[in-house]
RNA sequence: GGAGAGGUACUCAAGUGGUUGAAGAGACGUCCCUGCUAAGGACGCAGUACGGGAAACCGUAGCGAGGGUUCAAAUCCCUCCCUCUCCGCCA
């Protein structure tokens, strides 16, 4: 949620930031609508004050023996009058929430406009492999290695799954223990959310109500009514809400922590032909970086996540870039993100395989989640979040980016000693 | 899933319709006394959000959440959420 003074008292920045992201806001309606709002308020207001003055006069009335029966119809006329000025209100509060709610986060001062082809590499590291035989696409290797089942997957789920098997599995969570470990060297805490959301998580971060049809309910049995839970389709959405409605003393940040949870995503209409495999998944692993942070500190964690994540990949010596993502790209919520994208040689492309945002103040407005300055003030904190990593792009790299004539792949060294020492994947016999 | 008990400010807790946004206690803060790893005393103590105002300040809301009854709700009624105890279920 953006600032609403900020809104009211410096529309032309408001409007400047979000044009760069080519959304286009009827400032006039929301301030008008404001100004209704306060008017109602007002008046409102007013007239509780004058029944409360009038109320605390009824027990002495009562005493003295007089009649209540003239105060008392008036009262209620009063009341009356309050009701529907309530029944306005909340009209027109939600007429502006609605709006309000929609807007998506301002790009910083120096995020260029545009979509995705105006993202900037902003870093390379090592170059693309060069093959003295054909190269196999790791669609052919992960089924010929024994890595990945999608065929029995489908039987178990549907389309759109995989499963890990075997050493497939063993590369899986060996990458898992690497970026855990390599959090926990950084002193981030571990945190192991609940995998089952509320709504209420939803809008606090920011994917509600837009992307609501994107996640996955989880209905009782039997298909009882009652509150909805969904799949997390990152663990963002639960960290953000981690400290709803809390305020938390300045001392305790920034707040470093680190989530791992599977990530359910509908993913609807994607681009199924050209991302085969295991590209775009309806379940996938993912270690999340989530950091709380004051103003002052906002940056320098920004910089501290993006580092983070730019170490993960280049000890596993994969080929990959940084991307400063154009303003259009960058989630609604976010107000700069830059994408760390592997090379995956069969694609002939870079694949996101972290996302590292600051979001400002925006979800910690919509989920109400403070800090208290030293001078006792509170203020809404900066909550910034980077994978660190997603998996599923990053197999298809490995064995893509390490693989040898005869079908073996080499394990990159640091995932070695989560695998028992094994040095390299061959071909089954 | 069933039965019961609860949810009041930083914590504990009193409060079953009216001048109570909330007794009391602890914690906390300032000060005093005393003097030494303690004890005593005085005073202060919702925080917050929103609205009005140049400001001082004034007003409104708020007792788990949301509705309702009433001139008036922490208090009565309804729905929901959460916590605890017991029972049941337990792939």
């Amino acid at each position: 949620m953006i600032d609403f003074n900020l809104i009211k008292n410096n529309t032309e920045k408001v409007a400047k930031a979000l044009g760069k992201r080519g959304v286009e806001v009827d400032f006039n309606k929301i301030l008008k609508l404001d100004e209704k709002r306060r008017e109602i308020i007002l008046e409102i207001e007013q007239m509780r004050s004058k029944r409360n003055e009038v109320s605390s006069k009824v027990p002495a009335m009562k005493k003295a023996g007089e009649n209540t029966e003239k105060v008392f119809a008036e009262m209620k006329q009063l009341g009356d009058e309050i009701d529907s000025c309530e029944k306005r209100l909340s009209a027109v509060e939600a007429e502006l929430n609605e709006i309000l709610w929609a807007l998506p986060n301002m790009p910083d001062e120096d995020i260029i406009a545009g979509g995705k082809e105006n993202n900037q590499p902003i870093y390379t590291f090592g170059k693309k492999p060069e093959f003295s035989f054909k190269p196999k696409d790791h669609v052919e290797l992960c089924t010929s290695l024994g890595m990945i089942d999608y065929e029995r997957a489908a039987k178990l789920s549907g389309n759109g799954f995989w499963i890990y098997r075997g050493i497939g599995a063993q590369l899986e969570w060996a990458l898992l223990n690497f970026f855990i470990s390599e959090h926990l060297k950084d002193g981030y805490e571990f945190v192991l959310p609940t995998q089952m959301l509320n709504e209420k998580c939803g809008f606090g971060c920011g994917q509600f109500p837009k992307f609501a049809d994107e996640v996955y309910y989880v209905d009782k049995a039997g298909g009882e009514e009652g509150v909805k839970q969904f799949l997390l389709p990152t663990a963002e959405s639960a960290m953000v809400n981690l400290y709803a409605g809390e305020i938390i003393p300045e001392d305790k940040l920034p707040f470093r922590m680190f989530a791992y949870s599977p990530c359910f995503r509908q993913e609807a209409g994607s681009y199924r032909a050209e991302e085969r495999g295991m590209i775009r998944g309806h379940q996938f692993n993912k270690v999340e970086m989530i950091s709380y942070a004051t103003p002052e500190q906002s940056d320098a964690m920004f910089e501290e996540l993006v580092n983070k994540a730019k170490n993960l990949v280049e000890k596993l010596g994969l080929h990959f870039q940084i991307s400063k993502l154009a303003a259009g790209d960058i989630s609604a919520t976010m107000c700069r993100t830059y994408d760390i994208e592997v090379w995956i040689p069969s694609m002939n492309i870079y694949k996101e395989v972290s996302s590292v945002s600051n979001g400002r103040s925006y979800q910690p407005r919509r989920s109400n989640t403070k800090y208290k300055t030293k001078d006792g003030k509170n203020e809404f904190v900066h909550i910034l979040n980077g994978s660190g990593l997603a998996t599923p792009r990053i197999i298809p790299a490995i064995v893509e980016q390490f693989q040898n004539e005869d079908g073996s792949v080499n394990i990159p060294e640091v995932l070695q000693p989560f695998m028992g020492g094994l040095k390299k994947i061959e071909p089954k016999k």
